[in-house]
DNA sequence: AATCCTATTACCCAAATGGGTTATTTTTTA
DNA sequence: TAAAAAATAACCCATTTGGGTAATAGGATT
């Protein structure tokens, strides 16, 4: 039987979705939380098997309330519920620790499905969702620098200094001082910090 | 009707995967190719809707295939299937830009749905890649720094000098001075981009 | 009340970094 | 084959950074 926990403050919606998880074969949901105060309270010592969590909650916002559940259950499995499917909302969820993400018009079947994936260890993701997070990987294929310059920015990222980089690429400091210098005009920055930022920010490395 | 190509080395599981495909409804895969060379050839004149990708091929790898795909066709829809599941090639195929992942286990059935998925702008995983994606995310709980500390090492990721960092917060540059040497203690290391790539590597910030 | 932690400010000095300029060799491209 | 781009190396100088040390004040903890 898997036990089941929702957070969802809009009375309809928290009382429909229990109806359809503690009526399903296999499924129990017996506690249902209006906010992350109540949540917070219970949870801790009764964890279940999943916890559905909504985003907009009055108080503590569903993200925060996650931040807190995994301090203290590192590995509850959170499902975020929601209506969000901006990439804020999204990423900052799952940076939180939600293991899965899926909209509130995801049907029944679906929902009960992927409360069975995120235990054994899936991420349940609508489509949308999951190309988003996918997306997130994918870098620049229009870098402004060389080669070289590539390999030297990398090395920077790394937190190498000048001697470091010229020694692991056998070259002298003087070539990897006047590459470093390249690579800040092109980026149009002027120090190592803003070039790292860029670098990942762009995903340039 | 959805047009695949395949590129696979392995004669059997080539004309195996072929033969599904486009022996399926609404699906037609009439290209195969056995290396990437011959698919690079190809491919640009003659793009098909969804291309399914081996790792291990001879010459030019898969994901070095995908990344010289995307530089002439960025839209293409690119779904990795492999038997490779260690974090490695997962996180290359997907900065590559691979937009799904899936292994060679994948039952028929769940193959031909996820190709209709990516091309409906989903990202297909199995589970348990989902998760690493997902993990990837996830940031520490426990870092070692304190609240101001971590309000420094996040300008010092933004690429921000001691003199724009104290003006942000509004205290002397002395300050942040000293947060830094604590910060560089507490992470032991010994200068910003090392800090930087701490952070990031962490997710301290 | 005593102690610890955090945040704050300050000074000194050596090492690393950033910016400007010039130049040779190799590789790539037109 | 000629021109352009990339990689290599060097010099000078001002600024920034890193490391050591010391001190004060407020808050939390014991």
């Amino acid at each position: 039987m898997i036990d089941v926990i929702l957070v969802e403050d809009n009375h309809d919606v928290r009382e429909m979705l229990a109806m359809i998880i503690d009526g399903s074969e296999g499924f129990s949901c017996k506690h249902a939380f209006v906010d992350c105060e109540s949540a917070l309270q219970f949870i801790p010592d009764n964890p279940p098997d999943v916890v559905l969590m909504d985003i907009d909650l009055p108080g503590i916002s569903g993200i925060e309330g996650i931040k807190r559940l995994k301090v203290v259950l590192p590995n509850l499995d959170i499902i975020m519920l929601t209506v969000h499917e901006d990439d804020d909302s999204v990423f900052d969820s799952l940076c939180a620790g939600a293991s899965g993400y899926l909209l509130k018009n995801t049907d029944p079947t679906v929902l009960l499905s992927s409360i069975k994936d995120v235990i054994s260890g899936g991420s349940p993701m609508s489509s949308s969702i999951a190309r988003k997070v996918v997306g997130s990987f994918q870098r620049s294929n229009s870098s402004p620098l060389t080669g070289r310059e590539t390999e030297v920015l990398k090395k920077l990222c790394e937190g190498q200094n000048h001697k470091a980089i010229a020694e692991s690429l056998f070259v002298s400091n003087h070539t990897i001082r006047m590459h470093i210098k390249n690579i800040y005009k092109k980026l149009h920055v002027h120090s190592r910090g803003q070039a790292v930022k860029k670098a990942i920010d762009e995903r340039l490395v």
